[in-house]
DNA sequence: TTCGAAAGACAACTCCACCA
DNA sequence: TGGTGGAGTTGTCTTTCGAA
């Protein structure tokens, strides 16, 4: 990611952000107002996160107070890295009391997922013991969704339409019914249906992103412009003749022959066309967007657009101006 | 029906100016 | 020196639509 100024926006782990909490906590700790707090908070950070030297002070101050104002931890998960960086740190009840409860939570969820149950192959049925343990997650999932504001929850990731992940939800459906049938309006219904589904995405061992959407390692480069360069890739490296030169190794027929030289001959055209149309299509991409860019920043901040792209867009704007003019007649002479 | 492109909305992240 | 608001940029996701 390329934010403003140039440089490259690098994606913050939950780790890094945990880091980054547990070193404001550790030299900031209880007081306000501190002095050159930010500088020891960065020494501390840049130990905790050796790979991590190019985050400047600010940077982490920003992010601090990014995490502080986001909701990317909850209450109690902030209580935690406090009182860990803070020993002496007491919090308030509440708080003192949530941490546990999330730690036996997450233990809960890490027991829980994943589970190795057996599923008969003629009816999809589950064993009962198997069955106790996943009423159990599912009575676990729908009381933390319960309590979980909606915008921590978590999203949940597409399932695999599959024979096991066919036999979880099938088996979750009639224990649903008992709450179901006692729900009192719509968000109660809501809540066990969420908690439904994550007790299934627990159950199947589906990997959840974190509350408040996870960061994801993203690429600037596009899922379809990658496919193509590895078709490209791949019919490049293809060596036909060889190929079928192998593959024809040991039997009597000649590869000389005109009729195989022209299909041979064909199928090569056929590839490099198919290689130029390829590639003709991610210049085209580029292309596009390059001008797209260009125009949006035309309309935001004109200076900024000439001096990024001085040297071509000026002579373009030249070009553009000349020709103008010229269509009223007037000679504005050569560029230099 | 499936797949890919385009467009829009929104989230994530960074930078800078300004104030206390 | 630290905190903060706000602007700007880019990535990701979702929806829509047309082509195969």
């Amino acid at each position: 990611m390329v934010a403003s100024g140039g440089t490259r926006c690098m994606r913050w782990s939950q780790t890094m952000n945990a880091n980054a909490l547990r070193a404001y906590f550790r030299e900031k700790g209880e007081e306000t107002g501190c002095l050159a707090y930010r500088a020891r908070m960065h020494r501390f950070f840049a130990e905790l996160e050796p790979s991590s030297s190019h985050v400047t002070e600010q940077n982490l101050a920003d992010r601090v107070r990014y995490i502080l104002h986001s909701n990317t931890f909850g209450d109690a998960e902030l209580e935690r890295l406090r009182r860990e960086a803070v020993p002496s740190s007491d919090g308030n009840a509440t708080a003192g009391n949530a941490a546990p409860l999330i730690a036996q939570q997450t233990a809960n969820v890490d027991a829980a997922v994943n589970i190795q149950f057996v599923v008969d192959s003629d009816d999809d049925g589950i064993v009962p013991h198997e069955l106790e343990k996943m009423r159990s997650i599912l009575e676990e999932s729908m009381l933390e969704t319960r309590s979980m504001p909606l915008e921590n929850r978590p999203r949940l990731p597409r399932i695999p339409v599959s024979k096991r992940n066919r036999a979880v939800v099938r088996a979750l459906n009639p224990m649903l019914v008992t709450y179901l049938e006692a729900s009192r309006d719509l968000c109660e219904t809501d809540s066990i249906l969420f908690g439904a589904a994550l007790a299934v995405c627990r159950i199947i061992g589906a990997k959840l992103p974190m509350a408040g959407r996870a960061t994801q390692q993203g690429s600037a480069i596009p899922a379809w412009r990658k496919r193509i360069e590895d078709r490209i890739a791949k019919a490049r490296a293809l060596r036909v003749v060889r190929t079928v030169r192998m593959a024809f190794a040991g039997t009597n027929i000649s590869l000389s022959l005109p009729d195989i030289t022209q299909k041979l001959t064909e199928r090569i055209d056929d590839l490099k066309q198919k290689i130029a149309a390829w590639g003709k299509r991610i210049r085209r991409f580029s292309e596009r967007s390059r001008r797209f860019n260009q125009n949006r920043l035309f309309q935001s901040d004109q200076k900024r657009l000439y001096k990024l792209e001085r040297p071509e867009l000026c002579g373009a704007v030249q070009d553009r101006i000349r020709l103008t003019l010229s269509h009223f007649g007037v000679d504005c002479g050569q560029r230099p």
